[in-house]
RNA sequence: AACCCGGUGGUGUAAUCGGUAACACAAGAGGUUUUGGUCCUCUCGUUCCAGGUUCAAGUCCUGGCCGGGUUACCA
């Protein structure tokens, strides 16, 4: 009633889906009911492109009081396995979704759809073709050209009801006869050019076993177990389209409950590929170290990376849902993992690539603890004390000998700021007999405990550091895009979408030193390594005496990009 | 080549179903800052083209152009 409100709902714009679904309501389809189901084939494991697929159908059915289902499209035996379901479910509680009781299967339906196909046949809707598949191929015609009709598309109802008991019997052998629909061999839809039905597959099913040797292709299965399982809107990817006259088709011919189905983009995102061929080959080829390698863009990857499924969730709303195939920039991605880490994140030190600080006027043996702000942005996250004493480490990057105009970090006789501790200056490089830099002896000024002068002058830099001794070595993964070109697909002749793997992907870091408190972080927790981006103990590698940190994604780096610029010229 | 579907800034979406282009990201410029983070400000579009209908078109019509999908007993 307020006004706000309705102002508030009406800025609101619904996509073209929830648009449709909303005017069903309004009309009273259905009563008003809205089901919606998740329909993943159990033959790979589920990625950011299905992600958006889980929110689309769960988010509706929640926003309009509706239910969505979970059934697995297991009709095709051959490819598809029981580690995969388990795989699946988890992957959608992960990220948030929760379909109670209802889990189904398209298996479960086999008895029902094959009566479906049974009065098909009744109806002279279907019928057993005896052709081989190839010969089925060249009659289907082409693009251009229409079908000819099979010589066995005239069987009598009679001859096949016996033919197709005599498939189901096992009598006929793999690829000697499929069912048909008999519907237009010259229909520009190349869909509706006798679609095949079903299929013999000698082949033991996951749940079903030996049970059946025919199995019904997707087109067939998947209108009726939408139908069965009461949903009003079906939605899938673009690639569908053209099969939605044959699912309409196929509902038409039986007195069942009739849903609709409502296409829309599948998602793509640059610098990395989804398709499950494509994942499969970069698994198997061991360009990644398996489905949860956190550089690919399947969920388990990505909960292994760190990325809140919040985060994931809000992506998907961001990104919308419409029917134009475009790419989204990963940029956009990283940006909703960032703003929610930034949020929810405690900060803590670590270097990753230590150079050695002498403090020459801290007296040796002594040691304190400097309090340390949890998190900025979060007053309540309150403080901790990490150690300080005469020698440090610093970042390797922080220091350069020759500093160029903009660096305001340290630098020969330079003074700068050590987070949340004291300002330091650069008294003298100590280098090895090869002219590395091994240690830097500096002054610190103990007026400016706390990282404050009471002078009031300032610095120009402020970087973070640890403890020599009272730090925790680690090794730590950094990563970048799967791919270094934008659209990876997108190879000139003759080359492959893999030349454009990015080889700088992964890069492990070893000898990293961490505050103490970060040796008893339990796994699942993030946190912010101040300056360096928002890290997670690796799930399957991190012991607690052999310690390994995932880079989950990296803070924003104007430096690295004005160095990046200039080097470009 | 036939059929189907699309086409709004660099990218992804929006525009109260004809009323005078909005949001986010990216990029760039500047400000604040004990993270070169966060935050704040600013810059970046003849809505694919050409006609037509209309007082008024990103929205409707026609024709082009461009892009995607489709020729598995895969889903």
């Amino acid at each position: 009633m307020p006004a706000e409100e309705k102002d508030e709902e009406a800025l609101r714009s619904l996509d073209f889906i929830r648009q449709i679904v909303a005017d069903d309501v309004a009309a009273g389809k259905h009563g008003g009911r809205v089901q919606t189901r998740f329909p993943p084939e159990p033959n790979g494991y589920l990625h950011i492109g299905h992600a958006k697929s889980i929110c689309l159908n769960f988010g509706i059915a929640r926003e309009f009081g509706g239910l969505c289902n979970l059934r697995f499209d297991d009709t095709n035996p051959v490819v598809e396995e029981e580690e995969y379901v388990k795989a699946i479910q988890e992957d959608i509680r992960w990220l948030g979704f929760d379909w109670d009781d209802r889990l189904f299967y398209a298996s479960d339906y086999f008895e029902t759809l094959h009566g479906y196909a049974v009065d098909l046949i009744r109806q002279g809707k279907a019928y057993v073709d005896s052709q081989s598949p190839e010969e089925i191929r060249e009659t289907r015609g082409s693009l251009t050209r229409p079908g000819t009709p099979s010589p066995f598309r005239d069987r009598t109802v009679e001859e096949n009801l016996d033919l197709f008991a005599r498939m189901r019997e096992g009598k006929m052998e793999e690829g000697s006869c499929v069912l048909r629909a008999k519907i237009d061999m010259a229909s520009p839809n190349m869909n509706l050019r006798d679609p095949v039905l079903y299929r013999i597959k000698k082949a033991t099913h996951h749940r079903t076993g030996d049970t059946w040797c025919i199995y019904p292709t997707y087109d067939f299965a998947h209108g009726y177990s939408d139908s069965i399982e009461g949903i009003t809107h079906s939605l899938c990817t673009l690639e569908f389209e053209n099969h939605r006259p044959l699912y309409d088709w196929l509902l038409q011919q039986l007195p069942i409950h009739q849903p609709r189905q409502i296409e829309f983009a599948r998602l793509n995102l640059t610098h990395t590929v989804m398709s499950k061929r494509k994942l499969l080959e970069l698994v198997k080829d061991g360009h990644v170290s398996g489905w949860d390698d956190p550089r690919l863009p399947t969920l388990r990857g990505m909960r292994r990376r760190g990325y809140p499924p919040e985060a994931l969730r809000r992506f998907c709303e961001i990104i919308g849902v419409t029917k134009f195939d475009g790419v989204t920039d990963i940029a956009l991605l990283e940006h909703v993992i960032r703003e929610q880490l930034n949020e929810e994140t405690p900060r803590r030190l670590a270097v990753l690539d230590p150079l050695k600080v002498i403090l020459t006027n801290y007296p040796e043996g002594e040691h304190e603890e400097l309090e340390c702000i949890n998190n900025p942005q979060n007053p309540d996250a309150g403080t901790r004390k990490v150690p300080f004493s005469r020698e440090l480490y610093i970042e390797r990057s922080d220091f350069l000998e020759a500093p160029p105009k903009k660096f305001f970090r340290l630098a020969p006789g330079r003074e700068v700021r050590l987070r949340y501790a004291y300002f330091i200056t650069c008294q003298n490089v100590v280098k090895d007999s090869s002219g590395n830099v091994v240690a830097l002896e500096c002054t610190y000024d103990p007026a400016t405990r706390g990282g404050d002068a009471p002078d009031g002058r300032k610095v120009k830099g402020t970087i973070h550091w640890v403890d020599a001794t009272a730090s925790v070595e680690a090794e730590v993964r950094l990563f970048e895009h799967l791919f270094a070109a934008e659209k990876p697909e997108e190879v000139p002749d003759g080359g492959d979408w893999k030349d454009n793997l990015n080889p700088a992907s992964l890069v492990v870091r070893h000898g990293c030193r961490l505050e103490p408190s970060l040796a008893d972080l339990a796994a699942g927790e993030r946190v912010q390594f101040e300056r360096l981006g928002y890290f997670t103990p690796d799930p399957v590698d991190s012991r607690p005496d052999r310690l390994v940190f995932l880079r989950t994604v990296a803070l924003k780096d104007k430096w690295a990009r004005m160095q990046k610029k200039g080097g470009r010229g």
